[in-house]
DNA sequence: GTTATATTCAACTGTATGGTTGAACATGAT
DNA sequence: ATCATGTTCAACCATACAGTTGAATATAAC
């Protein structure tokens, strides 16, 4: 997993049409013009919107005859997944050291 | 919990400077004079990356003195994370889902 | 072969983004 | 009071982004 994998994946994620659409392939594959039909958008719009996902590896397209089918690739929402976790977890660990450094909480008072 | 939130968020998340910014921050706090630093940037443009930061909720920024101290707020991620987990379950078992459907799985052939 | 459908592509527009610089301002140090 | 430091702000620039429209292409249907 590369940087650039992660700007990709994140900025992906960044737009509320984009999230949208994967929730909407969550419930199975769907063509371009299938899935741009809810959206008050233009069809070109969406398959640009397909493009940035499909560029994250969020998503994959399949030429099926004169239609694009498009599918959810969960597997993409890894790297995003697991640099959230660490630093959550790092993060807050670091904070909680800082504070017993310091002593700000009550708990330790009597030590 | 609010779309908006996930779009600042995940936008904050999607640049390398402020991913790094953020990895600096979990080492304790800090100014930004002394974040813009290690970068090959001005110290204007580092004090914009904090701005997205702040917006987004995963810095706090506090006046002191003449400088202005930079703190993680690993609670924002909060979002993101669950986020991010709920979909990568319900696409994951979605998928599964439909495969045990059409019966794709070699698992399934003496059934 | 002609027509309708699904999609891409290119060109264009407006706005956001990431960067710069230099002026202005507030505060700490001398 | 003066000077240096930390920061913000405004103006500006180049590029990227999200959207549009219309033309071009490929395939299915008639």
């Amino acid at each position: 997993m590369v940087e650039h994998d992660l700007n990709r994946i994140f900025h992906a994620l960044s737009d509320p049409t984009r999230r949208a659409i994967l929730d909407r392939l969550a419930a199975g594959e769907a063509t371009i013009s299938h899935l741009s039909r809810p959206f008050p958008l233009s069809f070109a719009a969406v398959s640009k919107h397909l493009g940035v996902l499909e560029h994250a590896g969020l998503v994959t397209r399949e030429k099926r005859g004169r239609e694009r089918v498009c599918r959810i690739n969960p597997a993409a929402l890894e790297d995003a997944h697991n640099w959230l976790e660490f630093h959550e977890h790092f993060w807050t660990s670091r904070l909680e050291a800082l504070d017993t450094l310091v002593g700000t909480s009550p708990d330790n008072l009597d030590e």
